[in-house]
DNA sequence: ATGGTCGGAAGCCGA
């Protein structure tokens, strides 16, 4: 069967709705993993996610800040979430399909303005976070797992998944600092980038624009924070990887646009 | 070199 996961970072997931139907007819996921919902899970919009058909859930929200959620139109077993760094902080989430592919939808923090660990909490936290991810990973590294990770990474590792390398070599995304730490997560369990797989590395591919440009798409200053990560093992049932660019042009749209894989499982 | 815009909360903080 075709199965198809997209991630999407909605800064705010109670805004996003008609986005998430737009989304729905778009790219027609069968699991959708969002980021930064800002809601309680007591609060998660349930009502129009059933409506579109996704009716398994897997919900990781906390007040105002952050959030992580799975819903899918399949079932979803062994569901959970994990607290990293010592925060229940709302930024992994993790389900295994019926296929037997395992799931995991993270939130890494984005790391502050300065690219210091030793002046900056917040950078020095998204450093422990990834050094975190990569021990996990490694621990449970095994040639057969079907893994999938997706999410809002907050790295643009390659020279050309930023609008101008040279500019941000020491803005917090591109730093080499971070860029190292984000390979050795890819290397923690043989990680194929999906979406470069599809898109050749010499071709600039974004999946983020900030709010504060006059024009998004004229400047097009856009940089790829959210990835679609498989294991080795899922190597051969990739299909597609596609980033649904057209979503940063939407009525109130969010600043992260979609990323779909397609996997034949 | 600087400031630009969002979202959620509550009278700023995080992105």
């Amino acid at each position: 069967m075709e199965l198809r996961i997209t991630t999407w970072n909605v800064n705010s997931v109670r805004l996003r709705l008609d986005g998430a139907a737009a989304l729905v007819a778009e790219h027609a996921p069968h699991v959708i993993c969002l980021q930064e919902t800002k809601v309680r899970d007591d609060a998660f919009p349930a009502a129009a996610f059933d409506a579109l058909g996704y009716r398994h859930r897997v919900l990781n929200g906390i007040k105002a800040y952050n959030g992580v959620a799975i819903v899918s139109r399949l079932p979803l077993n062994h569901p959970g979430t994990l607290e990293w760094c010592g925060r229940a902080d709302g930024r992994h989430a993790f389900a295994t399909l019926e296929c037997g592919v395992e799931i995991n939808n993270f939130y890494v923090p984005s790391g502050g303005d300065a690219p210091d660990p030793e002046t900056n909490d917040k950078f020095a936290h998204k450093l422990r976070f990834l050094a975190e991810m990569t021990n996990w990973f490694a621990a449970r590294k095994a040639p057969l797992n079907r893994l999938v990770l997706v999410g809002d990474l907050n790295v643009a590792p390659l020279d050309t998944d930023v609008w101008s390398h040279t500019a941000l070599l020491k803005v917090v995304s591109h730093t080499p600092v971070e860029v190292a730490a984000l390979g050795r997560l890819r290397a923690s369990h043989d990680w194929i980038d999906a979406a470069r797989v599809f898109t050749p590395p010499e071709e600039r591919l974004y999946s983020w624009w900030s709010y504060r440009a006059r024009d998004w798409e004229a400047s097009d200053r856009g940089r790829r924070l959210d990835h679609v990560w498989v294991t080795p093992a899922l190597a051969d049932s990739l299909t597609a990887a596609e980033v649904l660019r057209s979503a940063r042009g939407w009525q109130a749209p969010s600043d992260h646009v979609p990323v779909t894989v397609t996997l034949e499982v």
